[in-house]
RNA sequence: GCCCAGGUAGCUCAGUCGGUAGAGCAGCGGACUGAAAAUCCGCGUGUCGGUGGUUCGAUUCCGCCCCUGGGCA
C-alpha cells in the first residue's frame, strides 16, 4: 500500500538524484517526472546529463527530452506539462535540480498571461537602446514597486516591463495573487539529496570528463548557431565547447571553465534548497545505497 | 659555480619613498514568481620565502641562506 502520491527528489547537479529516482521507480512502480529545466531538451542528452535511453527504458518517465532546443521553454510551460503528468501511474517521482520548477509544483506560480513575442522583443530593444539605468527608471515611473529590483538585474527588469506592457498591470500586482500548486491536494514525500561539497565537486569534474568521452563535443557541434537568447543556449558547457570549435579556446581551458561553471551552478542550487526547502528531508550522505532505503522508509 | 630576474591570498599579479597590504579569477555567503543550468547582490580568506641586522617600528632597507625561471660557463 502506497501512502504517498508523489515523491519529490531535489538535489544539486551531479548529486545522484537520477539514479535514486530510478531505483525508487524500480521498487515502487510509478512514473519518474523530470524537474530539470534543461533535461527537457531533446538534442542535448549528454550535456544535460539526461538519463540514458537504457535507463529511460527501465521505468516509465515523463518530460525528458520532450522539447526541441529551438523552443523557448519556461516554468510556465513546465507547470502545464507537469499538470498533465498527474494522470500517470503513481507514485509520481519528481526528480531534478531546478528550484523554481519545484516551487511551481509545491507552491504554485501566479497566473500571469503569456507575453506576446513581439512585446518581449520590443522591451528588450528598448533596454538595449536606452541602457539599464534609464530603462529601470522608466519602469519605476510606471510601476513604483519595481524600485526593489536592481537596474543591473537584466532578467527581472525585462520581465517586469514586458508583463506591464502586455497586460497593463504591474508584475507586482499579478504576483500578489497566490498561485495554485500543481501538486495541490496530493500527499507528498519531499527530500533533498545533498552530498558533501568536496564529493560533489569531484563528481562534477569526473562527470564533465565522462561527457566529453561520451561525445559532448559532437553534440555541441550539432547545436552550433543556436540563437543565444534561447534558454537551451544556456546549457552549461555549450559555450565553452563552441569556443574550442571556433579555435578561440583549447579543450583543456574549456574543460576547466565548464567544470567551474557547474560548480558555481551547484552552489546556487544549494543556496535555494537550503532556504526554500529547509523543511524537506535532507539526505546529506554520499552513499546512494543508504539514501534509497531511507527514502523508501518515508514513502511506504 | 657565477650573473640576472623573481618568491606577496588557492591561482595570476599589483603595491608599500619604512607605520603589518589589494585587484582579477577561484572560493564562500545570500536573493530568487514564466529564459531559473537564468539573473543579481555581498564577503579578502595572508607568518608579504627563511633568518640575522639597522630602526621606536621591516613585507618594504642591508647581509646571509633556501626555492623557481633565464643567461654565462
Amino acid at each position: 500500500m502506497m501512502s504517498v502520491d508523489a515523491v519529490l527528489i531535489a538535489g544539486p547537479t551531479a548529486s545522484g538524484k537520477s539514479a535514486v529516482a530510478l531505483a525508487l521507480a524500480e521498487r515502487l512502480g510509478g512514473t519518474i517526472v523530470n524537474t530539470d529545466s534543461m533535461q527537457v531538451y531533446r538534442e542535448t542528452r549528454i550535456l544535460t546529463a539526461r538519463p540514458s535511453a537504457e535507463d529511460e527504458a527501465r521505468a516509465p518517465n515523463l518530460l525528458y527530452g520532450h522539447v526541441g532546443v529551438r523552443e523557448p521553454y519556461s516554468v510556465g510551460r513546465y507547470q502545464q506539462d507537469a499538470a498533465r503528468a498527474l494522470a500517470a501511474a503513481r507514485p509520481l517521482i519528481f526528480a531534478g535540480g531546478t528550484g523554481l520548477y519545484f516551487a511551481a509544483l509545491t507552491e504554485g506560480l501566479a497566473d500571469i498571461p503569456p507575453v506576446p513575442a513581439d512585446i518581449r522583443e520590443a522591451v528588450r530593444a528598448r533596454r538595449e537602446e536606452i541602457g539599464a539605468e534609464a530603462f529601470h527608471a522608466e519602469l519605476i515611473a510606471r510601476d513604483p514597486n519595481s524600485a526593489s529590483l536592481r537596474a543591473s538585474d537584466t532578467q527581472r527588469t525585462l520581465r517586469a516591463a514586458e508583463v506591464l506592457e502586455a497586460t497593463g498591470e504591474p508584475l507586482s500586482t499579478w504576483q500578489k495573487q497566490a498561485g495554485k500548486p500543481v501538486l495541490a491536494g496530493l500527499k507528498l514525500a519531499r527530500c533533498v539529496i545533498s552530498p558533501p561539497r568536496p564529493v560533489l565537486r569531484a563528481r562534477i569534474g569526473a562527470r564533465f570528463d565522462a561527457m566529453l568521452k561520451a561525445g559532448a563535443m559532437e553534440e555541441a557541434a550539432l547545436l552550433e548557431g543556436l540563437p543565444p537568447s534561447l534558454p537551451a543556449a544556456k546549457i552549461l558547457g555549450l559555450r565553452e565547447l563552441w569556443a574550442v570549435r571556433a579555435g578561440t579556446s583549447t579543450l583543456d581551458a574549456a574543460r576547466t571553465l565548464a567544470k567551474t561553471a557547474s560548480r558555481q551552478y551547484a552552489k546556487r542550487q544549494i543556496t535555494w534548497f537550503r532556504h526554500r526547502m529547509a523543511d524537506w528531508r535532507w539526505l546529506e550522505g554520499d552513499d546512494l545505497s543508504k539514501i534509497i532505503p531511507e527514502i523508501l522508509s518515508q514513502v511506504i
